[in-house]
DNA sequence: TTCGGTGCAAATTTTTTGCATCTAC
DNA sequence: GTAGATGCAAAAAATTTGCACCGAA
């Protein structure tokens, strides 16, 4: 399952997913699948992402990057790269002066994904 | 109903945001809260936040800032000032380069708030 | 009297859970 | 057998919608 969802570069619904896994494994349930994606966020084999306007999308790539939802279609891309983007040294600096330990950050981009451009 | 989500300084859940209403308008339903912000939200005058593994929430200032969401207690914080910290210009421009239109950005950081520290 | 907004309750949508079962050891 | 994972269906949680009604213009 965790190879099913690495072996797509979009980020699925659950549902998606299960209608994707269905023809491997006829018989699977969606409660599995979910079950399975709860498990697979818990180890930090997986990241979730909350949707807005939309079901929760799952992301199989655990290395750091961000994402680009597109408004027009509601999809959501990765960005790779964007690295320099953000300083989350200076994140950390400036969140301390009010009391707040910064120990990551998500950050989603919002505009147009290459197909609707 | 703008003016009671403003007040406040946290970023509450429209239930949350019902409660706090009744003891002004003691009639008011939940369905109402929930058109009423999402009709602001359309507006442009509030953010929807979607919730990680808990209801949206709701954010009345619309100047530019970033929040931080505690993994302690699961409530979201203002963040201002951390506008040095992301150079929007540059990841329009990194985005360019993969055919990619990006027109804002939302981040949100991890981490423990003031109370949870 | 008309119209937009409202309360209320029911419906939808998304996610979780209980429970009987089934499989691998 | 036993333990853990699964299918299925029902439940729960969050949000949206339909509809009748009410008050301001």
């Amino acid at each position: 399952m965790l190879q099913a969802l690495r072996a797509r570069h979009d980020h699925p619904t659950a549902e998606t997913l299960y209608h994707a896994l269905r023809p491997t494994y006829p018989n699977i349930s969606l409660g599995t699948v979910y079950r399975n994606l709860a498990l697979l966020e818990q180890v930090g084999e997986i990241q979730r992402l909350p949707g807005q306007d939309s079901p929760d999308r799952y992301d199989g790539i655990t290395a750091a990057h961000d994402h680009l939802r597109c408004r027009a279609c509601g999809g959501v891309d990765d960005l790779p790269d964007m690295g320099a983007v953000v300083d989350l040294g200076r994140a950390r600096e400036i969140a301390a002066r009010q009391n707040v330990a910064v120990e990551g950050c998500r950050i989603v981009f919002e505009g147009l994904c290459k197909n609707c451009t």
